[in-house]
DNA sequence: TGTACATCAGTGAACGCGCGTTCACTGATGTAC
DNA sequence: TGTACATCAGTGAACGCGCGTTCACTGATGTAC
């Protein structure tokens, strides 16, 4: 079967690997219009196949979302790995802690402005919402950020009895300013102001994640 | 036209205040399953009226919508005002001023909490979704906020050159901290774990907005 | 190497669902005279 | 005070839509002998 720009050329009767296919036309659909398009009928009909087909593969649409979003999950934890990767390692010990939590920070929010319907897709309720540091998610994400803090621990800029919980208070920062920034109210900024309001977020977490 | 428990008592071929009735059901049912559940429909069925009523009074469904998600955050704002008078002013303007913002972000979070339907419909997606210190809710919410940043500020207690953009850190933080709790992946957490990831939220952002 | 046959991975038609919305209508209300 | 009539606020049937999903099916593949 042949289709026209961007789509699939099929040989014969038989896919070859038609879950991946699924995955990526579903993961496009979600791309532009969140978890809400991802339609698996759509997603069948963009790999040119009949909706049933996909019934071989996931056992039905939440399946299929489910996949769509561990693959948007990857790609953010990717993101986040990347950019810690971007720029050397400092010497100091304290210095090199705070910019590994930027690039952490900073590629969570580029990711969310730049992929706005995966990272909604990556955070969207399907079957069973994992918590934290329990899904192979936000293992990864999770270790990353522990670490840094350990680290930042370790050294003595964080003071020890502050410790517990600072995952989640900076998560929580960056969690925020993101969905804020792509559909809340703050999604009609400036590229000026949006680079501020980050900075200002960023600026103050970090400082209230040192001082006691 | 006579309804069962909960239900609306219609005494004549007219309603009398459809609209506003109409709101009511659909808020009882964003409350139960946020903007999704916004169905024109069911409202018109639960407050004992054709489908096509409905339409005298809103242009679409988007338009009913659109007033379920301004009285929901009409709500969170009234919260917001109430928590902050819920205790009593303290003498010392800083303390007063760390009253304030542990008020509002309390009483933001509890929102989410206790209404998470409700608090997902306040910041939906509509025909226009309006920024930040532009329309009427978060105009409220923002003043509220601004002024308290405004009064710390003006005892010292935050650095003048630190002062621009804190409304939107401190936002982001709770407004983060808010929708990882209720539909997140903090969603699993025990009440006492809940508690000190709030607290350890907020602390980090107060020291945070106070040093520099 | 050839063939029978189980299994795998597709097909296309159809179903039920519930939604938003439109249509032509009618009962109730209020106002001018 | 009574009545004609415009207007307002409802009704009920119907439409189209696109979805997820099921059904009985068939073409392709691979394996045992």
């Amino acid at each position: 079967m042949i289709r026209g720009v961007g789509q699939i050329i099929r040989r014969g009767y038989h896919h070859g690997d038609l879950a991946n296919a699924l995955v990526d036309e579903a993961s496009t659909l979600a791309r532009q219009g969140g978890p809400e398009a991802v339609v698996l009928r759509e997603a069948a009909r963009r790999a040119g196949v009949s909706a049933t087909a996909a019934y071989r593969h996931f056992t039905d649409q939440r399946d299929l979302l489910h996949s769509v979003k561990q693959r948007a999950q990857d790609r953010l934890v990717t993101a986040m790995e990347t950019e810690i990767a971007a720029s050397a390692p400092l010497a100091d010990p304290v210095a090199e802690g705070y910019r590994r939590l930027r690039a952490l920070g900073t590629a969570y929010i580029d990711f969310a402005l730049a992929e706005p319907g995966l990272f909604r897709t990556a955070f969207c309720k399907t079957r069973i919402t994992e918590t934290l540091a329990k899904d192979p998610f936000s293992g990864r994400a999770y270790a990353l950020l522990s670490e840094t803090l350990d680290q930042l621990a370790a050294c003595g800029a964080i003071p020890q009895e502050r410790r517990p919980h600072l995952e989640t208070a900076t998560w929580a920062a960056v969690h925020g300013i993101a969905t804020l920034l792509i559909d809340g109210l703050l999604s009609g900024l400036s590229d000026e102001e949006r680079r501020a309001v980050i900075e200002c977020t960023m600026a103050v977490t970090i400082a209230g994640i040192a001082q006691g």
